[in-house]
DNA sequence: GAGGTTCTGTTGTCCGGACAAATGATTGAC
DNA sequence: GTCAATCATTTGTCCGGACAACAGAACCTC
């Protein structure tokens, strides 16, 4: 009893008929369906496609997505259940809906979420090529500092790396992280091939959140050489704890970043 | 016919009974309860009852909740009620959820989700007087650089504000904003009793994220005076365009800190 | 004692229904 | 013609129930 999905921008009324003629299922045409027998949640199967509808421009910014009950039941599914799925887009920041109205896509430039920023990915994925050199890879007592921020005691022993980051064998940024003891098998060879993130995850650690907190300062004296920065010159520094989904700090890093070659890009989401 | 709530680290097997013993109901300890003749959805009261207990520390973190079914019939509710309460605060990161375990409360030391940071709230939180002295505010044709940030047309009417920002009559910034006309009224006067975020909620606004960009550079000579800042010493920059709910972009600002003064402080969270 | 099996408790998913609240259009009165 | 009241539509909230999937403990077998 309504003409949902699709671009219904316009409220064109074409008599809302069409009981009797070929029903032309806008589901149907997008491509929705959820397969019953699949591990996969329902809700989580119709997220995806309506994601996917929305990356390709089938569904278009703005057009209304048609209401719950009638999508629900030309689905097959239960209103919770698209629901479910709905509110996840929302969460998103793909759809936005309001009471009285309906769902609609958002008319956004902003693709990606942006994630949990890793230097190595962000090069990576700039299409430069990024390489490690690990100066240092050891396993010691944490200073008052490094405890504080792992919340760990004083003396406990953590992992403590040192790292010159390159693009194009230009150095880009020094890296310094302390790991907790026990939670990672941190292999100099390793390091070198990939990024400290990679290999948490690899490890089994769900990352959750960071707390950063970044600013600048100029280059001393001492490491002006290794980061082929003039003594001065402006740098990018970053702070920032890692916690994994049960809020265990996992990573505690304090970076420098040549300014003349990187800025960080993110994402900041509201929630109310 | 559980144990929840509180302290339940230790699984101590109190023989399970006190069906006629008191009951000594935890939901009533921790001061649960919900007020049915209130506007505010159950779920909500709910979910800021549990989060003032934890933030209290009625919840110490890694204590289980107790499951879900009891809870909701102690509270006189139904599991979906109980459950959209939880959820809201795993999102928020305040708690775990383990399938055949419980839901626990999480041990972390980061206790705020941290929003979209507004400079003038966080001076003031900082317990420092922010001022704002307005240099510049008129509306005119946008270049090509604010048209594309805010995605609309070159040309388009926006509003150009230029602002110094003072703490203990200092100067702590310099901020450049565009604004598309139309959504905001931009009284000079009110720009200097407050922010420019507080300006746009109240304007009926609702932000919801926002993409930005953090570098840094080294003092201009031109800017040196207005900054007190020695020319060539490292200023913190940042370039943010604003989305509110309907992925419209409400505001484009190109900001420039004082390191020596300043410094970011956001949580990143990860979406899986 | 070691190992696998069963059992119990918990969250995850899904259903169907009901009413309230907000929005926008339609209708009606003046 | 203008304004207010009404109505239909849609999402928001809430209920009660059911079964599946998973983790951990207890149990039993060998």
């Amino acid at each position: 009893m309504s003409k949902p999905l699709a671009n219904a921008a316009q409220g064109k009324q074409d008599g809302q008929g069409g009981q009797d003629r070929q029903p032309k299922d806008p589901a149907v045409v997008l491509g929705l369906g959820v397969d019953r027998s699949s591990p996969v949640p329902l809700y989580f199967q119709l997220a995806q496609q309506l994601e996917a509808a929305i990356e390709r421009g089938a569904l278009t910014p703005g057009s209304l997505l048609g209401n719950e009950i009638d999508l629900a039941g030309r689905l097959g599914l239960s209103r919770p259940t698209v629901r479910q799925a709905i509110q996840s887009l929302v969460d998103k920041g793909l759809l936005v809906r309001r009471r009285g109205v309906g769902t609609q896509v958002v008319h956004s430039q902003v693709k990606r979420p942006l994630e949990l920023s890793s230097l190595y990915d962000d090069l990576e994925a700039a299409g430069q090529r990024p390489e490690t050199r690990v100066l240092r890879n050891t396993l010691g007592p944490a200073s008052a500092e490094v405890a504080a921020a792992l919340g760990v005691a004083e003396g406990q022993e953590v992992h403590h790396v040192e790292r010159l980051r390159l693009a194009h064998g230009e150095p880009m940024a020094f890296l310094t992280n302390h790991i907790p003891a026990g939670l990672l098998d941190l292999d100099t060879a390793r390091l070198e091939a990939t990024g400290l993130y990679r290999l948490m995850r690899a490890a089994g650690l769900t990352l959750h959140s960071a707390r950063q907190s970044v600013g600048a300062r100029a280059t001393a004296a001492d490491e002006a050489e290794r980061l082929a920065e003039p003594e001065g010159a402006p740098l990018l520094t970053m702070r920032r704890t890692t916690f994994d989904d049960t809020g265990r700090a996992v990573e505690f890093g304090a970076h420098v970043y040549r300014a003349s070659r990187y800025s960080f890009e993110f994402q900041l989401l509201v929630r109310p």
